[in-house]
Formats: C-alpha cells, sequence, structure tokens
DNA sequence: ATAATGAATAATTTATTGATTGTTCATTTT
DNA sequence: AAAATGAACAATCAATAAATTATTCATTAT
C-alpha cells in the first residue's frame, strides 16, 4: 500500500469513528484534519470533497454487506431453494439490526443516495447479482426452472422489497417479517420449482411458530 | 343530512380545493373559515384541529381508492387469477399517476402519517381485506389452493409494496414497473394456482413487449 | 518537484427576531 | 340554550443576521 494510500486510510477511519458517534453533518473537515494530524486543505488531496468520503464509506459497507451474504452461500449441504431462502432472510436480519443498532449508517446513506443516486442503484444491483447466481445454479441443477433467470431474479429481488430496511416501511418486530417472509418465499418457490410438491415443505429458516398470522388474519 | 353535516361538508370542501391548489403547510384556517363565510373559531366546532380536516380528506381519498379497485372486480368473465392480477396492476397504475398529477396528495398523506401512523396501517389494512376476498373465492371454486388463506394474502400484499406508490422506491418508468409486476404475479401464481401449468401462461394485463429485462439482465 | 499549510472565500448552518398562524374562550348573536 | 364571533395567547414559520464550515489556492516546507 502507497504512502497516500496510508494516508487515505487514516482519513477514512477517522471519518468512519466520527460518522458513527456524531453523524455526518456535525463533523467537520477541520475535525477529520486534527485527527489525521494535518491540515484542511490537505485533505482535498485525498477527496474531492467532504461527501466522497461518505460515499467511499458507504460503498465498503455494502460491500461488506454483500460479502456477508455471500458467506451464507458458502455454508455446504444446501441446495438453491434453501440458498435463496437463507440469503434473503439474511438480508432481512442484517439490514434489520443495521439500522436497529446503528442508526447514524442510515443517516449517512441517506445522504449519500440524496446526493448520489446512482449510489442506491448499483448497490441493489451488486446484490441482485448474488441471486442471480443463485438462480443460475438451480437451473443449471434442475431445480429450477424459468423462462428467463435475470426476469425472475428482478422479480425476486423486486417482491422482497419490503425485507431490505424493513424499518422504513413498517414498525413490525423482525420475528413477524420473518414469518411474514416465510410465506412470501414459500408462495415464490411454487413459481420456480420444477418438483412443485416441494414449495409446501416447511422452509429452512422459518420459525416454527406462526400464530401471529392466523389467528390475526385480517378481519 | 344535518345542517351541522352540510356545514362540515362545506369546510372539507373548500379545505379539499386548497390543500389540492397550495398545500397543507400554505392553507390557513383563517383561509378555510372565509371561504365557508366563518369565523376561524367556528372551524372548532366541526374538526378538533386542522391535521384532522386533512385525516377526514385521506381517509375519503383511501376510500376512494379501495371503490376503485372493488370495481375492477366487478368485470364479469374473469377467473380469480385474473382478479387478483388485475387488482395489483390497478393499484399499480392508480397510485403512480396519483404520485405524477396530484404530488399535493402525497404531501398531504405524508403529514398525515407522520401525525397518525395508525391511518396507514389501517388503509393498507382495508386493501388486504380486498385480496383477501379474492383468495377466498379462488380457494372456494378450485382455481386456488394454500394452507391459510390470511397468511398467503398478507405474503402477496407484502410481496407487491414497491408497486403501491412506486415512486417512492424507484424512478422506473410504469412501463418497466408493469413488466417487473407481471413476472412477480407469475412466480407467486406458481404457488398459488392448482394447475400450475396455467401459471407460465402469459397474465392478462402485461404489455406484450419484454425487451427491457431480457436484452440488459444484470451484469 | 511534491507535499503540506493555513488564510481567504464561498457555501451552509445556526440563532435570532418578527410575523403569521393554530387554538382557546369569554362574549355576543341568534 | 345553541351557534357563532373575534380578540387573546401560544405555537410555528419566515426572514434575516451571525457564525460556522467546506473548499480553494497562493505560499511555504520538504
Amino acid at each position: 500500500m502507497s504512502e497516500a494510500d496510508t494516508i487515505r486510510e487514516k482519513i477514512i477511519d477517522a471519518a468512519l469513528q466520527r460518522f458513527r458517534h456524531y453523524g455526518y453533518p456535525k463533523t467537520t473537515i477541520a475535525e477529520l484534519a486534527t485527527d489525521c494530524a494535518m491540515s484542511p486543505g490537505n485533505i482535498y488531496r485525498f477527496f474531492k470533497g467532504k461527501i466522497d468520503i461518505a460515499v467511499e464509506i458507504c460503498r465498503r459497507e455494502t460491500l461488506a454487506s454483500v460479502e456477508i451474504l455471500e458467506s451464507v452461500l458458502e455454508c455446504p449441504h444446501r441446495n438453491s431453494r434453501q440458498r435463496l431462502e437463507e440469503v434473503i432472510f439474511a438480508d432481512l436480519r442484517h439490514t434489520f439490526h443495521m439500522l436497529e443498532n446503528r442508526p447514524k449508517t442510515l443517516e449517512l446513506a441517506q445522504i449519500v443516495v440524496a446526493d448520489r443516486p446512482q449510489f442506491q442503484i448499483e448497490s441493489l444491483r451488486r446484490e441482485r447479482r448474488l441471486f442471480q447466481r443463485i438462480l443460475h445454479e438451480g437451473v443449471a441443477s434442475g431445480e429450477f426452472s424459468c423462462d428467463s433467470v435475470p426476469a425472475a431474479t428482478i422479480a425476486i429481488h423486486a417482491a422482497t422489497t419490503k425485507y431490505r430496511y424493513a424499518q422504513l416501511f413498517t414498525n413490525q418486530s423482525l420475528d413477524e417479517l420473518e414469518r411474514e417472509l416465510a410465506h412470501v418465499l414459500t408462495l415464490m418457490m411454487g413459481g420456480l420449482l420444477v418438483d412443485k410438491a416441494d414449495a409446501w415443505a416447511s422452509p429452512t429458516s422459518i420459525p416454527p411458530e406462526d400464530e401471529s398470522l392466523t389467528y390475526r388474519g385480517i378481519e
């Protein structure tokens, strides 16, 4: 790693700490400069502007998220259905805990997306690529069947929108969301699995109890 | 209709006009009072506060929306699958055009929901009840099959979240959204239809072309 | 030449003030 | 008594000024 890169990392590190603790708006370039024992002006030799530091931090965050999801795929003895379901459940849990435990992360992401709409599009695309890999494998192994893998990927991704950063849409508990998602996945598996009889077999990752849904229903 | 109700309607009507043209924040109680040829104080004999006028207007708006969806169901010669799909497509189109043509309506709804979170919950519930009716009919006629109608209803509703006020989530065009939704529905029909072979038959309401999805895919 | 500085400037945020608006209620009108 | 008023008060908003901050760049140090 070059000297310049080392300094860049130092800036990112200082920003990461301050953005987490005090938030993006309340962190000043002067503070970051002090943290890195340099002058404010020198920061601009490494980043075009303050927002670009935030973009880089968020970019790494989303890459790390996808890596977490990829690690789920590495578990052996899983068929494609299980892989797909586990990845989507992991996504729900991961983003849920993120919003629960590190609210400044959301604030940062919203600031970045407001300024760089493309950022969100590309993050979602990276995630979809992961989905698509699973679908491809499933089709190749004869477990899944669909007329177009890209179209099915987009459909699955879109249908699970509510389960990414779920707190933006609802104030349901994680438990409730997981049960709901299980039903969504069951429905969609019906359109994906070759052996439709499997679809109604209880998915891998659902909590066993399902009282909240069956008792309440909709009046 | 009692005298009091007539006056109430007059206030709602005046508010409706002004909220549409100038928005909720820029409309004053004094203006509404002038419109109704009464004093500001007198408004409070009919509404507890300014926000309650907005709540009533939004409540009527959502009731009207559900009625529009219900009218879709009245078309004869439709099976349950077609009914379900047409209602969801109608929802997408209706909310899309709403945001496109009457932006103040969204503003108003957001103000109401910020103050009365329960409002949104109940609006969604009303919509789900409509979905549930279709599912019940489908199960009764032997066209659909599922272990729990309430659970399947919630699943379908959740999976189509992106297609209610879609512009809040994406800047895709209506065309693109419709094609995407068609794929989502196809997938879900696989988990719902008794005769799974039907699932891949082209749904009722999709535009025939599907270039954007198949060409682009995901790199 | 390259790296770094820090004062100068432009842009943004915060604080302050005055004006406007939502709401109440003692009073008047019907 | 019931309905309506409008002045009084509290809460909110808009405009402005003051302060802070992001960014640039001429200058200095390495």
